[in-house]
RNA sequence: GCUACUAUAGCUCAGCUGGUAGAGCAUCUCAUUCGUAAUGAGAGGGUCGUAGGUUCGAAUCCUAUUAGUAGCUCCA
């Protein structure tokens, strides 16, 4: 007999070549149904595994990450499988689970429609109901490479050729279907208890553009009914706040056919706006930043020297002038280079900060534009810092601090990332080497945990990216902070150091709110177009009940009027209903009736767009109230 | 850029298998002066994204093109 150790401490014995799903039965009925793998000794294994050894024995069900993980897995498998009965010439490419759900890449002559989603829904609810088990089973090479080829599986042949020499090829089988995977998966087809196909989209196989395009179809799935409901409900609210919609609804922006990707701003968003500069301009001054700013279109041979010319053309605009070649703008760095070179500095300036709210243009792919998080035309909150090397960590950790701070006014989690050198970039092995254990180490002496993008730096520098997350959790890079060791020697920047003697100074390029645009995109969905007070375009309206109460309520607005606030009165003949539900939809974070009785005391009935009717009080209350409210930014 | 889908009044949408455009909201006018999420009545508004084609006839079918949406690729 084999002893097993439970979580628990406890043992327990079973006869060799017991599966795993008989020992979770065995010790409970409940864990029999609810288990879907087992860790075995640490690893990860299939419940129908055998044990033939002493082993301790975790099992794992859907409530933890990595039994969804199973699940959803597992439910690709049962999609690829309906599939195949519906649509049996159909190739299969990939499958996996991924964060919220699970997809499968096909290769077919039919285009899949919405309508086939359904039909395939059916046909998964069969097979999850028929409750067929998953068999694991291990190949050699050759005859793996025999059996898909047989059935005219080319990437199955493909990616069975891409692996390793010593891996282990293995094959689930679940009834009259067999698909290449490296499991685990859940035992049967019946684990999967609510599942759902949401899309249909392209994607090239293998992630690369120059290959075949496939057709991918998106689903979810998860260990109840009530957790996709759950999941589905969210995903319907999350669209009602997406930036798109309220953009057009609160009238802060709007983007035309007459300029894809160049976003018009609306008197509404350009408050917003101004007002995230006026918070940018106050906390940048605070950490010791100049600012300045740099013109728009600059000459064929700055983007030369820049290196731009040879590393960004295919994303860069361009003009003539006077027959010379121009470009406008992609990023802001070799004006604020220009700038540091107009006039020779000393060690003990540095380091500079230097800042530009610097409008750049990209000709980013049609099809990549999405509202204002991909623009063609966007205004970094962009700095250049440069500085001897000893200060590198010092200023990089500064950095990570204003960033943070910034993110905290706005109730904002983020994520980091640190990307490393990719393919096409310039310099040596070494200088990345030393930039990028400098970003490394000031992260880690800061307690900034991260993510690793092995290649995915700029080509003139390793960085480290902020993401925020949307409305439906995608997230997008806002702030980035970029070690740049190629400008300074292309540009021949040079400091006088304590000795005397001329030397280069390093620089980072960064951006807090990364394009103001995006960030503004990215604030309305969190906020889901409720503004908090210091940021709303329209911070307070005055609600006469009748044309009677006029006088009292332009006495009550001017007074605010005076004072800085953003305030309107609603003076139309409508019905007091009529003009609170305007003002709830617009979000006007304070609206103050005025009746008879508040004409008659001087005081006001407030209404707060989240909390209601909050009574009557006096004028010089509210004021206090308000104006505090917005210096301390709730 | 690629794959698929979508495109009708300012907005949200209806318009079956081709017979020549409709609703609600918004706008304007009139009446109502009414205390916490929609007062009533009336009026105006669209060559159905654009350009070709098929047809006696196209919002409806075909082709091209532009823009958008989902994703891929790429990126702040």
């Amino acid at each position: 007999m084999l002893t097993v150790t439970l979580q628990d401490g406890g043992t327990k014995e079973f006869a060799p070549g017991t599966t795993l799903l008989t020992v979770a039965k065995t010790l409970s009925q409940k864990l029999g149904k609810a288990a879907l793998l087992a860790v075995v000794n640490g690893e990860n294994r299939d419940l129908t595994d055998t044990l033939e050894e002493d082993a301790q024995v975790e099992f794992i069900t859907g409530e933890s990450a990595a039994g969804l993980h199973a699940i959803r897995h597992t439910a690709a498998h049962v999609m690829a499988q309906a599939i195949k009965h519906l649509f049996p010439t159909t190739k299969f490419a990939i499958g996996p689970a991924i964060d919220k759900g699970f997809y499968y890449d096909l290769d077919s002559e039919h285009i899949f429609t919405p309508e086939d989603l359904v039909a395939i829904e059916k046909e998964m609810a069969k097979i999850v109901k028929e409750n067929i088990k998953l068999e694991r089973s291990e190949l050699p090479r050759a005859e793996a490479l025999a059996f898909f080829a047989a059935q005219g599986e080319a990437y199955k042949v493909e990616l069975i050729n891409d692996l390793p020499a010593d891996a282990v090829i293995s094959l689930y089988q679940e009834g009259d279907f067999t698909d290449l995977c490296r499991g685990p998966h859940c035992p049967s087809t019946g684990r999967i208890k609510a599942f759902k196909l949401q899309s249909i989209a392209g994607a090239y196989w293998r992630g690369n553009e120059k290959n075949k395009m496939l057709q991918r179809i998106y689903g979810t799935a998860f260990n109840s009914k009530e957790e996709l409901t759950a999941y589905l409900t969210m995903l319907e609210e999350a669209a009602k706040r997406d930036h798109r919609k309220l953009g057009k609804e609160l009238e802060l922006f709007a983007l035309m056919d007459e300029g894809p990707g160049f976003p018009f701003f609306l008197p509404n968003g350009m408050i917003v706006r101004n007002e995230l500069i006026n918070y940018w301009r106050a906390v940048h001054r605070r950490y010791g930043y100049e600012e300045l700013m740099t013109p728009m279109i600059l000459s064929r041979q700055l983007w030369e020297t820049s290196g731009h010319w040879d590393h960004y053309k295919e994303n860069m605009y361009f003009t003539q002038i006077d027959e010379l070649d121009y470009a406008i703008k992609p990023m802001n760095c070799p004006g604020g280079m220009l700038v540091y070179k107009t006039k020779p500095h000393s060690y003990r300036e540095l380091p500079i900060r230097a800042g530009e709210l610097g409008i750049v243009h990209r000709h980013e792919l049609s099809g990549a534009l999405h509202g204002l998080f991909r623009v063609r035309c966007f205004t970094q909150d962009d700095a250049h810092i440069f500085m001897m090397p000893s200060q590198i960590k010092d200023v990089i950790q500064e950095t990570i601090r204003l960033f943070d701070e910034v993110y905290a006014t706005f109730g904002l989690k983020y994520h980091a990332e640190l990307s490393t050198r990719p393919a096409d970039s310039m310099g040596d092995e070494a200088t990345w080497e030393v930039a990028t254990n400098g970003l490394r180490e000031a992260m880690e002496d800061f307690g900034l945990k991260y993510i690793v993008n092995e290649g995915d730096g700029a080509f003139y520098g390793p960085k480290i990216d902020f993401h925020l997350q949307d409305s439906i959790g995608r997230t997008w890079q806002c702030g980035t902070i970029q070690l740049d060791m190629q400008l300074p020697e292309k540009f021949d920047l040079t400091y006088t150091g304590e000795d005397g003697q001329k030397h280069r100074p390093v620089m980072i390029h960064r951006v807090v709110y990364g394009s103001i645009e995006r960030f503004i995109g990215i604030l309305t969905e969190n906020y889901a177009g409720a503004f908090p007070v210091w940021l709303a375009p329209q911070q307070v309206r005055v609600l006469p009940i009748s044309e009677k109460f006029q006088p009292y309520a332009d006495q009550v607005k001017q007074q605010l009027f005076d004072l800085g606030i953003r305030i309107a009165t609603d003076d139309r003949n409508e019905k007091i209903g009529y003009k609170i539900r305007e003002a709830q939809m617009q979000k006007v974070p304070y609206m103050l009736i005025i009746g008879e009785q508040e004409a008659a005391s001087g005081t006001v009935a407030v209404r707060s767009r989240s909390g209601g009717d909050l009574g009557v009080m006096a004028l010089a209350d509210f004021i206090a109230q308000l104006t505090q409210e917005i210096a301390t930014k709730q």
